[in-house]
DNA sequence: CGGCAGGGAGGCC
DNA sequence: GGCCTCCCTGCC
């Protein structure tokens, strides 16, 4: 059954959101998009003000994770600092943080280490295809990224068949970790920023960056701010008082500037240099 | 074909 | 704590 979720106070960019580069958890079908996750798969796609979606299996709600409560003018009005991010977030209005399942974006997030968008995009097809559960509805397979339980248990030269290099060993060592309970979801979300990511970085392949994208993706800490390569020449380009060489000065300078919703200006400034600027 | 890509680990000071 | 080198693989 198609249900419909109204969005004229809502705004969406639906295909900004899933495309810009920020979540791994979503594939496109034709002009729509869905993700599988607990034993469900989320359909959804977007016509004008109206956001279409099909739930088989389990549910999953939209609004959950699009994130569609997050009040985005609010958001607007507390990053509007300055001419530069005022463009950028209105020419990019709707684009939205996602909020992806905790393991999933831990481990997508692990393999990006020097890798390509859709390199990444096509180990975490693969190893879900490989490992994870298939669940069959209308005819159509879909599959699940597997669980860390599963994951423990694959061997890191079957990971590296999946073509991710030296990450295999991080994914294996992070993926006992987490069944073991070494580092607990709920946990983290218990946590305040600097302590979940201090936690977060105890996993083998999680530094700095990792740590951030995870709590900001998955985790709902959106006052992170994950600086990678794209967002990193923007600042040094348009926000040279702040900018530093440094990972951690570069992204505190950035989270007192922003406030609480400094991940959201990290989406705009990331998109921005991926789409507009001549780098 | 050399160089480099959405970083991180481990060794060194 | 800061700095340096290496790391698989794919793609230019």
């Amino acid at each position: 059954m198609t249900e419909k979720v109204d969005l004229t106070d809502k705004p969406l960019d639906l295909r900004k959101t899933l495309e810009c580069g920020q979540t791994f958890s979503w594939r496109k079908n034709g002009d729509k998009y869905y993700t599988v996750r607990n034993g469900g798969v989320l359909k959804v796609w977007q016509e004008g003000d109206e956001l279409f979606y099909e739930n088989y299996g389990n549910e999953i709600d939209p609004r959950e994770v699009l994130r569609l409560d997050d009040p985005l003018e609010e958001v607007y009005q507390s990053l509007g600092k300055d001419d530069f991010i005022e463009r950028s977030v209105l020419a990019n209005r709707g684009l939205r943080i996602v909020r992806d399942d905790f393991f999933s974006c831990l481990i997508a997030y692990i393999t990006s280490a020097q890798m390509q968008i859709p390199r990444i995009r096509r180990f975490v097809r693969d190893v879900s295809e490989k490992y994870g559960k298939p669940l069959r509805f209308n005819g159509e397979e879909y599959y699940e990224f597997p669980k860390p339980e599963k994951l423990a248990e694959v061997s890191e030269e079957d990971l590296r068949d999946l073509s991710i290099g030296y990450r295999a060993e991080y994914v294996k060592r992070t993926s006992e970790m987490v069944r073991d309970g070494t580092v607990e979801e709920e946990k983290l979300r218990k946590m305040d920023y600097a302590e979940a990511r201090k936690e977060l970085k105890k996993l083998s392949g999680v530094g700095n960056k990792v740590a951030d994208c995870v709590l900001l993706f998955s985790l709902d800490f959106t006052e992170a701010f994950p600086v990678d390569t794209w967002v990193r020449k923007v600042l040094k380009e348009k926000y040279p008082e702040l900018y530093d060489k440094k990972y951690k000065k570069l992204s505190e300078n950035m989270q007192d500037y922003f406030g609480n919703y400094a991940g959201y200006a990290q989406e705009y400034l990331f998109y921005y240099g991926r789409t507009c600027m001549d780098l």
